[in-house]
DNA sequence: TCAAAAGTGTTAATGATACACCCATGT
DNA sequence: ACATGGGTGTATCATTAACACTTTTGA
């Protein structure tokens, strides 16, 4: 999970290539949601591309002919910001025919959860891809600002139902910082005692029987997630929402 | 929304002439529902494609450079089956390397909801095109079950939130023909009381102050759906749910 | 001793579920 | 008169929402 650099050939460059065998290329677009203890982010890298130049763009690249979608998002995770192992899901194509200067791009959205934000400072990740705080992108370049707006809609969809948010905390967290992250998804404040009622009734956290250290204040307990209750819960047929 | 004849080059013979071009076709499927009264169907076409030569497959096209997505679809529904002014939904997208025997190919697929099923008996589509009940089917070609089960998948879930059902029933309908239809989709079966009860409570039908006619029992209200109400609800941030 | 976040229960309101009988029509 | 589906209300249970004070630690 830590960046590595790379010296991938960039959409503009292998565009060229293959605009001499197809009308149209097929490109993924990830959107990485990153968590700080504070605020929901995503990564982004400043477009070069006129007329987008200088705004911000997601992290994506054309899907080569032999891999698969799925394939395709978790090399661009690797090879572009060094993620493995991350949680991956696809949000929805996009296929306008203006969405691309270069030629015709239809682009599969992919949006993964990344945890430990702040282990992953944007001066460590191959520039100049940056964390920005979700709420501050008011647009970025082509369609990558509609493509964000699905990929929080249906992650904010899912966390309502499925406990993925845990992709995006270490694996020892406190029920605080679990609830932070459950009002940075969900851009909403909860009731504390109504979301750990919840959250203890949901019974797939484990005491880890240790203390949080060196804070101002009482220390909270931590908890991790025990994905074997979430999959026998699952199994019963049991749903999570918040 | 009355099917016409068509000639329209087919997949197959498309897919040789892009393959010149291109190391990576994109298509769309469409999962067509229709609902006879009684059962959930999907129209399907029998494949005449090795290995799946006979099986069920979607109806479906490449995807043309100067057409967007959803256009393609539209075109789909408007040239293989003559539906037009149908409710239309992109459900995700599937890549597999090897899931079309001629080559690469991308396929975004969508569901559509059509009305009066039964007054476009299979005869007069144009062949062979058939409505088929949706939980008769085990088995597609290509990899069609898995897109039919994730469109079914999305029906369902999107049935619970906003009133697309009136898309299968005719404009004027009974509060029984709406709960057969939800019943058919969620395949469970529901109270009636219940049922009206939420149903009239949403209060975005209107009594068209007319009955069945016709038939041997005391015959039922007939409803609309009224937009205008479901938009004002809609506005408030209401919450349609069965 | 103060500041800062942790932790903890009860009540009221709302929504969901279960359930049974009479009604209007055609045959 | 009978068969068929249409139409209606209430009581119970489960879930959600609102709300305030004491505890523990470091500074």
């Amino acid at each position: 999970m830590k960046p590595n650099t790379i010296s991938e050939p960039n959409i503009n460059v292998a565009l060229k290539e293959i605009q001499d065998f197809s009308k149209i290329a097929v490109s993924v677009d990830c959107v990485i949601f990153g968590y700080d203890g504070k605020n929901l982010n995503v990564l982004v890298l400043e477009s070069d591309m006129d007329p987008y130049k200088s705004q911000w763009s997601l992290i994506g690249d054309l899907v080569s002919p032999d891999e698969d979608l799925d394939q395709a998002a978790l090399r661009i995770l690797r090879e572009r910001v060094g993620f493995t192992d991350v949680y991956l899901e696809q949000v929805k194509s996009f296929g306008s025919l203006t969405r691309h200067p270069l030629g015709r791009v239809i682009t599969v959205s992919y949006y993964s959860l990344i945890s430990k934000v702040d282990h992953m400072p944007s001066a460590v990740l191959p520039l100049p891809a940056k964390w920005v705080n979700v709420y501050d992108i008011k647009k970025m370049a082509f369609d990558h600002k509609e493509i964000l707006d699905a990929a929080l809609d249906r992650l904010r969809k899912r966390v309502r139902y499925i406990p993925i948010g845990f992709n995006l905390l270490d694996p020892e967290f406190t029920l605080s910082q679990l609830q932070n992250l459950y009002e940075s998804i969900l851009n909403q404040t909860l009731d504390k005692r109504n979301f750990r009622k919840k959250i203890t009734a949901m019974d797939f956290l484990t005491d880890c029987h240790k203390f949080q250290q060196e804070v101002a204040h009482r220390p909270a307990k931590l908890y991790k997630f025990d994905i074997e209750k979430y999959h026998a819960l699952e199994a019963s047929g049991f749903v999570f929402e918040l």
